[in-house]
DNA sequence: CCCGGGCCGTGACATCTGTCATGCCCGTAA
DNA sequence: TTACGGGCATGACAGATGTCACGGCCCGGG
């Protein structure tokens, strides 16, 4: 019997899956969690063979709970999201995912990646594997990217500077070259470019 | 016997939904789209009884689907959200739905909803409506609303403008105001309360 | 009728943002 | 060691953005 934890923070997709996944024989829920931090707690205490997470979660979201959950439990993680791009498959393997699985794949599939993961293998994507080989890797920066991190909600330059202890020039500076190798005209195009292309 | 249409771009709920729908004895799933253009084609084809739409999809939404359907078909609308906000539900029953259910509810509660709508009642989440009640209408102008879709994607100043056909005085005027009604600082800030909100 | 209020449109002005040239620091290759 | 390149930080400058005060339009109430 699979022990698995189910964390999403949208109930409809949780309980559904919850529902098909205790259709399984050898599948058993013991746990649904609708945010990152009850996950790990609750990981913690049950210690479930595999642990389905969304990426999207409030409090902490999947990579981060994967990342923890590495740390201090004997447990595989799948990371399991809407947004499917190569960076985001880039940081979930980094965090130590197991699976990765996009939500634009049939439900069906979730009851085979936990059967391949429980029984210590991995699972990833294909078509997302693909685009991460063929790959984009962010062009930006380390510091380039926290400025937009930073300013991710429309934050003024002066809030930014700020928060990132710099002068104000140096923020714009920043910002100056992300959109040059963007090939954007301003900074929140640059930030939804980013969001998109799953690089912050 | 319940015809059911199913459209959600998302094909792990919409799978998920799927085969939780076609346990129960009364209702039949007779087709599953993943986009409104699709789901107006299909519905208009077969006919279903119910047409279970997800509100954020690629090509028509929810929303503009159940307009159309309305206007060309006998069937009834459920609108599904993941963000069920006043403005939202405000939209969805404008458009003509009978029934509308955030994402956060369990998935047990679509098979309800579908019967209640069926049976010629309608459905609305009592929690949104409890909000849409005590309600915070948009305190913007029908121009200042065009001049934040306008800008939804960071375009400048003088692209909002010529897309509206104004001076570029005027799109700053009307930010200037929305700005000031939001108490926020940025036109990005205030784009992102607007769509927070559904105003937009 | 005339007035007031709300919304729309506009231009002048101050402020903020993005561009550019520059200097610093560090790791590496000659 | 020296020279070079890349990333980081900064300030001066030009252009875009937000603020403000104004005038026109329409509608409803004295």
């Amino acid at each position: 019997m699979i022990r698995v934890l189910l964390a999403d923070d949208e109930g409809m997709i949780r309980s559904a899956l919850a529902a098909l996944l205790r259709l399984e024989p050898d599948i058993e829920v013991v746990a649904e969690c609708a945010d990152g931090t009850e996950a790990v707690a609750v990981a913690q205490r049950l210690t479930p063979d595999v642990c389905v997470l969304d990426l999207e979660m409030p409090g902490l979201d999947g990579v981060q709970v994967t990342e923890r959950l590495n740390r201090t439990v004997a447990t595989r993680c799948v990371i399991v999201t809407r947004h499917a791009r190569p960076g985001v498959l880039r940081r979930a393997l980094a965090s130590g995912a197991a699976g990765f699985l996009p939500k634009s794949r049939s439900a069906d599939e979730v009851a085979a990646v936990i059967r391949r993961v429980a029984s210590g293998g991995r699972y990833v994507d294909p078509e997302v594997a693909a685009d991460a080989l063929s790959d984009e890797r962010p062009p930006l920066t380390d510091r380039e990217l926290d400025v937009l991190r930073a300013g991710r909600h429309g934050e003024t330059t002066g809030q930014i500077a700020r928060t990132l202890s710099l002068a104000p020039g140096t923020v714009r500076n920043h910002v100056s070259a992300v959109l040059g190798k963007l090939q954007v005209g301003t900074r929140q195009q640059a930030v939804l470019l980013a969001e998109e292309r799953g690089w912050i």
